[in-house]
DNA sequence: GTATGCTGCGTTTAGACAGCATGTC
DNA sequence: CTAAACGCAGCATAC
């Protein structure tokens, strides 16, 4: 049997708990399946505890998911999983009951390193290594091992913990040995994604008026904490140099007194080209450029230039790039938005120029694939092999929608931005009102990753109508509200209206409209009789009251309300 | 006949943070 | 420089 298993096992038997550190979700599920089907529970009150949480998890999503089902099953023998992919309601049982010691294993991936205190008897690391794109597995970083293993030992229980690492061959522990038990923990710092965040850092310190000018931020970079890290302060001018260009050709800061604020597709009857636009204003700014490019950012030579008496140049972000900062959008996220809302926006007023003839349409689709394609989007739904020819026809389906350019098929991006179509058609397929349990089966989305879709979705959202409101884009403001507030309850077009009802949302809205029921004036014509026959008793009279009819009093019947609302939950 | 186990091959692979507005029986 | 394990299908064996 499985070293891990059996060490799991073996802490059961102590009547101590603990938590196996697993390097995938896949892994995380079946070693936790494979040890509730090893454990045997005797004691009817263990049994009966189990089988409520059990329960509890069950019918935290109606229905519920195969996952739903999987981890139910196992929580009867005090057994979990414990990932990104699991609904947060399930993890806060999970954990809580963990703690009052009515969940003995759980089998995780490192979200629970990071997460809250959760101390334990004991920890196992199965593997060490975890999948990394770039160098196939690899050894995880001496400071997660370390937060795993400091999970072990519970000071109020415990006069010591274990922290146990599963070692496949000699070679293997020895390795372990000498990488984690001896090892130091290594600088947090990366190199690897400081554009990025250079990108927003930028734009948020000139927006927010802390560097003024060229002077302010060589010396602000120069005694930063972080500029000491980075170690190679030349790679880090250049990047710096890079990333002022890139945000002044995108229009959210302004170099100097040279030039006006640029104004960015303000005028709407004007096709524009937006790529001409940028070279434009890249050529309007070569001469400031220049100068920053002599002046600034030598940072070791910085006092030579202050004795020679180079004027510094002045930084303010325009007033796009201020709303982007406090947005707290990628810059480089919300020049893309902003470039979809120029096309949308043409695509309207080309519409009302000419009448007839094919007219490119903008849909719900158009903005999914807009924020789908973003940096905040990531990680997008992944396209497996299987699923190849289906999404490229969905990409056909949709292909007039897009805002954006497909790639060319060879381009490192492509893969992306295919993954872009099949989050978009996940978002599609929320807002039409498929189900979780379909959505995990047909596209492999979990609740958990749902959630946090749906929130960087309504955040994007919420920025482009921001931005659209700069750009005088009034007409794009109604979609973006409606969508938001779809993609937000997860329901159709049609049933919006009933969304604006207290205690009403995807499956009650949905309930009333297939009775019939359409809008707010149907429900002013039914009675609460029949609304009471859909809903229960309860919500029918607290719609009728936000209609402002007359309430007649609660009728007890056989079944109460507080029954009914539990069913419909 | 059904359940379980083994082998071989193709496929997949952790997580989390930002803003806003408002509410849940 | 630098994979490993899961899931599934197909087949063998146990009950």
């Amino acid at each position: 049997m499985d070293d891990t298993i059996k060490l799991a096992l073996e802490t059961i038997a102590q009547d101590k708990q603990a938590i196996v550190f697993c390097s995938s979700r896949a892994s995380a599920e079946k070693t936790a399946e494979d040890i509730a089907k090893k454990v045997i529970l005797t004691n009817q009150e263990r049994k009966d505890q189990a089988k409520e949480i059990s329960n509890s998890c069950l019918k935290v999503i109606s229905p519920p998911t195969k996952q739903c089902k999987r981890l139910s099953a196992m929580l009867t023998k005090q057994i979990a999983f414990h990932h990104s992919g699991l609904h947060s309601k399930q993890k806060d049982t999970i954990e809580t009951e963990f703690k009052h010691g009515n969940i003995k294993i759980i089998c995780a991936t490192p979200t629970l390193a990071a997460g809250l205190s959760l101390p334990v008897f004991r920890v196992i690391c199965k593997s060490l290594k975890r999948f990394t794109g770039r160098f196939g597995m690899s050894w995880i970083p001496t400071l997660e091992y370390l937060q795993m293993a400091g999970r072990a030992g519970r000071p109020e229980y415990e006069d010591f913990g274990e922290a146990i690492a599963i070692a496949k061959t000699q070679n293997e522990k020895d390795e372990i040995y000498q990488r984690y038990i001896c090892g130091k923990p290594e600088e947090i710092y990366s190199k690897l994604n400081v554009e990025p965040v250079l990108r927003m850092y930028l734009l948020s310190l000139i927006a927010s008026g802390i560097i003024r000018d060229t002077d302010q931020m060589s010396e602000f970079f120069a005694k930063t904490f972080w500029a000491h890290q980075f170690g190679d302060l030349e790679e880090l001018e250049e990047i710096i140099q890079r990333m002022l260009k890139l945000l002044e050709g995108w229009g959210f800061i302004v170099l100097g007194d040279l030039k006006k604020e640029q104004k960015r597709s303000l005028s709407l009857g004007k096709q524009k080209n937006s790529k001409n636009q940028k070279e434009d204003a890249n050529d309007l700014f070569t001469s400031a450029l220049e100068i920053v490019s002599n002046k600034t950012m030598k940072l070791e030579k910085s006092k030579e230039s202050k004795d020679n008496g180079v004027f510094s140049v002045q930084l303010r972000a325009t007033k796009i790039g201020k709303r982007v900062s406090e947005l707290y959008l990628d810059p480089l996220t919300a020049n893309h938005l902003i470039e979809c809302l120029d096309k949308v926006q043409y695509r309207i007023d080309q519409a009302k120029n000419q009448s007839t003839g094919d007219q490119l349409k903008t849909t719900a689709f158009s903005y999914l694939q807009m924020i789908s394609n973003t940096l905040e989007m990531r990680p997008r739904l992944r396209i497996k092999v299987k699923e190849q020819e289906y999404y490229s026809n969905v990409l056909l389906q949709h292909y007039e929608e897009l805002l954006q350019e497909e790639p060319d098929v060879f381009d490192l991006n492509y893969n992306d931005f295919m993954n872009s179509i099949k989050t978009a058609e996940f978002f599609q397929k929320w807002i039409n009102e498929v189900g979780e349990d379909v959505l995990l089966d047909e596209m492999n989305v979990r609740p958990g990753e749902i959630r946090v879709k749906l929130e960087n979705a309504n955040w994007l959202i919420y920025s482009c109508s921001e931005l659209a409101k700069i750009l005088n884009y009034k007409s794009q403001l109604a979609p973006l509200q409606r969508l938001r507030i779809r993609i937000k309850f997860g329901v159709s077009e049609e049933i919006l209206p009933l969304l604006k009802l207290k205690g009403v949302g995807r499956s009650r809205a949905r309930k009333l409209f297939n009775q019939g029921l359409k809008t707010i004036v149907d429900l002013k014509n039914s009675s609460q009789t029949d609304l009471t026959t859909i809903l229960g008793p309860k919500l029918a009279a607290s719609i009728k009251d936000q209609l402002g009819q007359k309430v007649e009093p609660i009728k007890k019947g056989k079944r109460t309300g507080q029954m009914n609302l539990g069913k419909f939950t």
